[in-house]
DNA sequence: GAACAAAATGATAGCGTTACCAACAGCTCA
DNA sequence: TGAGCTGTTGGTAACGCTATCATTTTGTTC
């Protein structure tokens, strides 16, 4: 009896391995680990299925091996330009290889990701990206008996679940924080929006710098939960500047708001730097480009989600990186808008970079 | 006999028939097709599912069914924030639904476009949302042939593969310039980069408008194929200013370009819009909080990406939309950049909206 | 060249679900 | 009363692949 095919007309490994003059089983093992045939299988295995045009059926595979080939991205924010940075470079890393990406937004969300993960574990993942540090005792206790790879992207902090990519947000303040003083600033005002468990650790940061040099004062910060934007920026500064008109600085948790604040003392023609000096956070691209341009931490994004996704790809594979928890560090871009008593300093002051 | 569980401790749909006393079948209907079943048996295996915790194997429901429950999404760009939008409209409407969102991204390659398809049509996705009209005629070929239902985003043109959203970029550049005339200006400048073939619809419609009213000159035109920025606009606004000192406007291809060309014009002391008016495209958040604020052409991006993916939900499941070619239109929002002979006028001019 | 180990290959039996068709109950209508 | 529906239920056989273990082939050693 001659090969018989499905009724779509697709072809299915029984057929490259008849062509090919082997058991399907064979054929099967070509797909999965080719060393394991002998050369000349191997080459009439390999060129039946280009022959035929041979595509596996992800769903047969899955529901014969019990894993999928499917990594689940947990993420934030579809629209925060620096989730965007770190799924490009999750995608970047996945691309081409046998692994796909499945990815959810947790709208910022404990329990929308603990929901959210419970979904995705149900369907056996061959791994796992999550966003952060901060999740619920239940997603905790799902994630440790999770039987895949797991990295904890965009900071670091003890106890890693497996594995885990980031850098200090704590830290990268209190540099940013730092460079104010160093600049000549005292009285540095605090605007953070959407206050996530990272900003909310800029904002420790800020505070335990601000302490140190004994200039702390609860009513330099503002803060609000409402979702950050360039406009909101300039909301949250005049509020400040409404409480504090004396303030000689202002870092901002993230770059849409310093922009904010920037438009803010064009409008109010607060002179930046001499007035009032402004930092952001991230080193957005526009950062490098406004007038005067903006200092900001830069954080290394895309390369987070790139090296997430090799982590964990490696992981699955059963490669083990050398060590689990990768520090990517952040780096003080001084630019104009903080430059004040030493405007020909054009050093960057770089927090502690692994790899 | 017992009942008895997979090796893996996981709850079949067998165990759930067996609680509720009915066939594997019979349970297997209440998760497509509840309506089916008997009032009484409805409950029985509903509350069996519940007891028991049952999740279904989404492989072995795709391999029996022979499709699977991926709605596959192309997009040129993970990073652009126009896509951003989409994205997040596809994710909301898709959200608690059965079927999942399968994200690639094409780098604003139709070649890549067309491995992409080739590889999301091997798996039998039950929707394709694509970006735009332009692709291969592999592609064309391919999706023509697909039988899944298929929504292309973004712009809107002849010959819709399936269904179809979004909006004529043509028109809404002709409105943008036909703006700038209003308020009196002449030669208006273009910026553009990338050059997709949006962009490019974009700069045929500023051509159109500038030929009809007799001002067209080549010369006016600056784009480049480099992905867009901040800072780029600002470099392509000085290209344009040392060929053509004289323009009074500068139309550009999105609102990055524009916040570029703001800061080159704060660099070199140019008046904004008394000098020269600036107009961007897009609307992003930002346009509203600049100094001066920015005029751009507000585009639906969100809606849009719902849209879409609501309109391809329905029609998996059967419920065809009425009409398969939805216009989602567009609006030029006037700010302080572009008003000049007329500062008072605070009206929007619309394209067609559907809907 | 026999004995053994290692590598390569194959036969069989599922993986958990749904498609397909058959069977049956309850109802209407003549 | 029974033919002919309609609505509901179940039995059987895939879907296309891989895990497991058995078997064959090849290589190595003395």
């Amino acid at each position: 009896m001659g090969r018989k095919r499905t009724k779509s007309g697709k072809i299915r490994l029984a057929e490259v391995a008849e062509l090919a003059g082997v058991s399907p089983i064979t054929a099967s093992r070509f797909f999965r680990n080719p060393e394991a045939l002998s050369v000349a299988k191997r080459t009439r295995v390999e060129s039946a299925a280009r022959e035929l045009g041979y595509v596996p059926n992800l769903a047969a595979r899955a529901l014969a091996s019990q894993r999928t080939e499917v990594i689940g991205v947990l993420i934030p924010s579809l629209t925060n330009n620096v989730f965007s940075d770190v799924l490009r470079g999750i995608y970047d890393a996945s691309e081409g290889g046998r692994y796909s990406i499945q990815l959810s937004n947790t709208r910022y969300s404990i329990l929308q990701e603990e929901k959210l993960l419970r979904l995705f574990l149900a369907q056996k993942p061959a791994g796992l990206i999550v966003t952060g540090i901060d999740q619920t005792a239940e997603s905790r206790t799902m994630l440790e008996a999770a039987d895949c790879p797991i990295v904890q992207i965009m900071e670091i902090g003890p106890n890693p679940v497996d594995m885990m990519i980031g850098f200090s947000h704590y830290d990268a303040a209190r540099a940013a924080v730092a460079h104010l003083f160093a600049q000549g600033c005292r009285k540095v005002g605090f605007v953070g929006a959407r206050m996530d468990p990272r900003v909310q650790r800029r904002l420790d940061g800020y505070v335990s710098a601000m302490k140190d040099a004994g200039t702390f004062d609860q009513r330099l910060i503002v803060t609000t939960a409402t979702p950050t934007s360039v406009t909101l920026g300039g909301t949250l500064f005049a509020d400040l500047l409404a409480r504090q008109p004396d303030i000689d600085a202002v870092f901002c948790a993230n770059d849409d708001l310093a922009l904010g604040v920037l438009f803010e003392c064009r409008r109010r023609e607060i002179a930046v730097p001499d007035q009032i000096a402004i930092m952001g956070f991230n080193d957005l691209e526009f950062m490098a480009s406004s007038v005067p341009t903006l200092t900001s931490v830069r954080t290394n994004r895309y390369e987070m989600g790139k090296t997430a996704a090799t982590m964990l790809i490696d992981a699955i594979d059963g490669r083990r990186p050398e060590q689990a928890v990768l520090d990517l560090g952040y780096k003080v871009i001084e630019r104009q808008s903080s430059l004040l008593r030493r405007p020909n300093s054009q050093a960057a002051v770089s927090g502690m970079v692994a790899g």
